[in-house]
RNA sequence: GCGAGGGUGGCAGAGCUGGUCAAAUGCGCAGGACUUAAGAUCCUGUCUCUUAGUGAGUUCGAGGGUUCGAAUCCCUUCCCUCGCACCA
């Protein structure tokens, strides 16, 4: 049968006998999930197929283990990319697509996924986004969603906001070439930072890959330090520094440029100058600022040092974030270098107070000293070591209650707003009499009636935006923004659990039976977008009562990126991406999948390459032939060997998710089978292709007379018993000896062997074997004779008795196959079709003068 | 600049809890078998020298070190990839 008919019967039969569909039951949960993807109109490309495959691999595997495996796909369909392509096609984003998702669909069933699709959620239907809806409301009740203005990143290609995380090195993520611009406007946010101190514990992640957790740690960004009270014209200004040590050396502050209270400090004769200065920051895009000097402004104002009462001078400048720490800095010209660097330039007095030895330099610096030291100049701290200066100053502080120790982290909140059509609405109305007022008549819909083009399309749907307060009834508008995508992705994991469920979010047994998920797989660009929010959002359910756990998924799998043949990343200007259909239409999908996690390990990239590609439709291709043809018949101790130890190799590799060495062991394995296999040993084989090659699998199962699936068969277990290694001395033997023979016919130059002698050494004595008889006694692998070796007076010829002892070893093997009373099996292994003479040469002397070594043994051809 | 990961044979990619490693497997290449021929399939070879089998030498970015012994451990250095880039 032709290998596409074979596909389509299986995945046919598949889904009418609801294998994948699951419910709770007693075996143990394996909750496997890839990340949802965005359906966009252009299809599957292979790094989905890869994705998928993966997590249908190790899906397959622990369904074959006896686990009750939920494995789900959804659509994470809202989105900018809907909304701009349905302006371009001159239809809805909402026709548009459904229609992407139909054909992923149809292209992700063609892989013949273990998806359990009576669980789908699409993120842009009401039935999905009402409980977005419903956790903004818990999360507003809760003062976790609210509205602040703020300097905010704008990018001008999508017309919206971004949060934080979407902006990358000055540019949007979407638009690589556009650089973000800042706005200040009132926006909604999520409080994110409310748990920055548990996103920042990653105990419960321990198993997610390091790299991810690197990336969280470095952009939740804790700090410790203190915050010091300023006086500035009589009110009270807080600074944050992680060095309250250098207090002492503080010559002038800095405030943001971007600070909405600037304006305070600035003094009337300043006032212009500082305008046109932060005017001119205004207009520069963020990208231009990060190769902008230092430049700042003198506001007019000076501020009381706590401690010495001294004045020094406040500045406006460019350097200082405004929404970090306190939005102002103390600076300390001698012991930071941008400080220090800032004031060079504006002649502002340098203050050293930590020197390497504590004594006094005379030299003037020529850089800030930010290395650990001894305090001077700074009064009674003088002569302390820094570290404990940290400590004595903050405490010297708080006695006069005008600082304490305090905590800073990098996170900000996430700015979920979005002035886009294509997102979750936001249940907010406002009213003209009582304000903000939340709406909990949800879901509150899309509506239809809108016009694309300029703007934001929302606020063109009258019978959206005009509507009545739902407290007392009077003419009020509705918020017009929606929510930033990473809304919807950030538990839809929880949904899969009851995803059906029209009364509540989801049932709270359901949810915290399959969660959290085991395996979570996908992309590591997410590590600080997706993977930060989910982390979010599961600790905020679970304070409202709803999850039993703290993190989303116990296991996190970063697969590699997929690139085009030509080693760049695949795009479509490029020419070199790959049609996932036109593969399976070609080699089927068995193929495909074998082939994208037989190349490398699933963690590294690699190049995409037709030839491996053939090479393993080829391979398939052969199996299948083989299937057709193969006898059932007796077992035989060495197949079995071979069947068991690599099922013993395959079953942890798959376990480890080394799935392109478990191929090459199946591979060997299938090498080795003959034109007869036992009934057992090629069932084992199918049912160890079936993770990879599920459709063939079922087929070849099927022929061996079975009538359920294969792929919901168990597990072969392992029987120890028949392991053997002695079987692979007799085939490195064998394999040898006819090398041998081959490469001294070919010597020779006789075509046709008649008759051939074969002196083989079995009892060959090296003259340190004696010597080291003792150690070897019961010693089979060489390894293990090294320590005791190593502990006596023989560990001067420690590289050349490692050289010797794995031929002892080996002699020590040898009389068991190549054995007088062998004789015959060895005939029979060599299967040659001249006259086999056989001599045994019984000790070394012998052996010797016939030229033959354990292992070797001489060859004389006739 | 900081942080992470990596550099293995013509290529891809194993090996990296030190010893059976001249290094799995696949691709490519060469030779052979089959075939009218091609494809497919099968066999053999594929660092260098040498021997009939065998042995010897030089290899795992470069240079040192530890060790009886290193692709594997340590240090230095070069190169590549990817994250963060003024976080006070």
């Amino acid at each position: 049968m032709e290998i596409k008919n074979i596909e389509s019967k299986w995945q046919k039969k598949w889904e009418e006998s609801k294998l994948f569909e699951v419910e709770k039951n007693e075996k143990p949960k394996f909750y496997v999930l890839e990340m949802f993807p965005y359906p966009s109109g252009s299809g599957l490309h292979v790094g989905h197929a890869f994705n998928y495959t993966i997590g249908d691999t190790i899906a397959r595997f622990k369904l074959m283990n006896g686990f009750n495996v939920l494995h789900p796909m959804g659509y994470d369909s809202f989105g900018l990319p809907a909304e701009n392509a349905a302006i371009k096609e001159g239809t809805h984003p909402d026709k548009y697509t459904q229609k992407s998702i139909k054909n992923f669909i149809l292209q992700q069933k063609r892989l013949g996924l273990t998806f359990d699709w009576s669980r789908m959620v699409i993120t842009s239907t009401p039935e999905f986004y009402k409980w977005d809806q419903w956790i903004f409301c818990e999360m507003y009740k809760k003062g976790l969603a609210y509205r602040k203005k703020s300097p905010i990143n704008w990018c001008p290609k999508c017309n919206t906001v971004l949060a934080n995380e979407q902006v990358q090195n000055g540019k949007c993520w979407r638009h690589e070439d556009t650089s973000v611009e800042i706005k200040h406007l009132t926006q909604w946010y999520f409080k994110t930072t409310q748990y920055a101190e548990e996103l920042n514990n990653q105990e419960k992640i321990q198993e997610w890959p390091e790299l991810v957790k690197k990336l969280q740690k470095n952009w939740i960004g804790k700090s410790y330090g203190s915050e010091v009270v300023f006086k500035i014209n009589d009110e009270d200004w807080k600074v944050f520094t992680t060095r309250p040590d250098t207090l002492m050396g503080v010559t002038f502050l800095v405030i943001s440029a971007q600070h909405t209270r600037l304006m305070d400090l600035v003094t009337k004769e300043n006032k212009d100058k500082v305008e046109k200065f932060v005017q001119k920051l205004t207009s520069v895009s963020e990208e231009e600022i990060d190769q902008l000097e230092k430049e700042g402004i003198f506001t007019g104002s000076y501020a009381v040092h706590p401690i010495t009462g001294e004045q020094v001078p406040v500045f406006a400048g460019n350097f200082v974030l405004a929404d970090y720490g306190c939005g102002m800095v103390m600076a300390v010209p001698a012991h930071d270098q941008r400080d220090f660097e800032f004031a060079k330039k504006y002649n502002i007095p340098m203050k050293v107070v930590i020197t390497a030895n504590g004594k006094q330099n005379i030299e003037e610096p020529k850089m800030a000293y930010t290395d650990a030291g001894v305090l001077v100049n700074s009064g009674k701290f003088d002569g302390l070591d820094n570290i404990k200066a940290k400590e004595e100053i903050t405490k010297e502080l708080e006695k006069i209650n005008k600082g304490n120790k305090t905590v800073n982290f990098k996170l900000r909140d996430w700015l979920i707003s979005r002035q886009r059509y294509w997102g979750t609405p936001i249940p907010i109305i406002y009213c003209e009499r009582c304000g903000e007022v939340l709406d909990e008549n949800l879901p509150i819909t899309l509506p239809m009636d809108v016009k694309f083009g300029e703007g934001n399309p929302l606020t063109t749907s009258e019978s959206f935006v005009n509507v009545k307060c739902p407290k007392c009834n009077s003419d009020a508008k509705r918020e017009t923004d929606t929510m930033d995508t990473f809304v919807n992705s950030s538990w839809y994991n929880l949904r899969y659990a009851d995803a059906n469920n029209s009364n509540e979010i989801f049932d709270k047994d359901k949810v915290n039976y399959w969660n959290p998920i085991d395996l979570y797989i996908g992309g590591k660009e997410h590590a600080c977008m997706h993977l930060i929010y989910v982390r979010f959002y599961t600790k905020f359910l679970r304070d409202l009562g709803l999850l039993n756990f703290d993190e989303p998924a116990i296991k996190m799998f970063n697969q590699g990126m997929i690139q085009g043949a030509d080693g760049n990343k695949m795009s479509k200007s490029k020419g070199n991406t790959v049609d996932v259909t036109e593969i399976i239409d070609r080699c089927g999908s068995d193929a495909l999948r074998m082939y994208l996690v037989s190349v490398a390990g699933p963690e590294s990239d690699f190049n995409w390459n037709d030839r491996g590609l053939d090479s393993i439709a080829k391979f398939l291709n052969k199996v299948q032939d083989y299937f057709e043809k193969v006898k059932v018949g007796n077992s035989q101790a060495k197949k079995d060997h071979k069947v068991h130890s690599t099922l013993k190799d395959v079953t942890v590799l798959i376990e480890k998710m080394r799935f392109n060495l478990a191929i090459i062991k199946l591979r060997e394995l299938f090498d080795y089978f003959g034109e007869e296999e036992s009934k057992e040993n090629l069932e084992i084989f199918v049912k160890m292709l079936s993770p990879f090659c599920p459709h063939l699998a079922e087929e070849f199962w099927e022929k061996l007379g079975n009538k359920e699936f294969v792929s919901n068969a168990s597990w072969p277990k392992v029987i120890e018993s028949k392991i053997n290694s002695e079987f692979d001395f007799e085939d490195k033997y064998v394999a040898s000896i006819k090398s041998d023979i081959e490469s001294v016919k070919n010597l020779v130059k006789i075509e046709k062997i008649t008759s051939l002698k074969l002196i083989i050494a079995h009892k060959w004595k090296y003259d340190l074997y004696s010597m080291l008889k003792e150690s070897l006694a019961e010693v089979s692998n060489p390894a293990e004779i090294i320590p005791r070796i190593m502990n006596s007076e023989l560990k001067q010829y420690g590289q050349e008795i490692m050289k010797i002892v794995p031929k002892i070893v080996k002699t020590k093997t040898v009389p068991d196959f190549v054995s007088r009373d062998k004789e015959e099996n060895i005939l029979k292994q060599l299967n040659l079709d001249c006259k086999v003479e056989i001599i045994f040469a019984e000790d070394s002397q012998e052996a010797k003068a016939k030229n033959a070594m354990p292992g070797k043994p001489s060859i004389l051809i006739k």
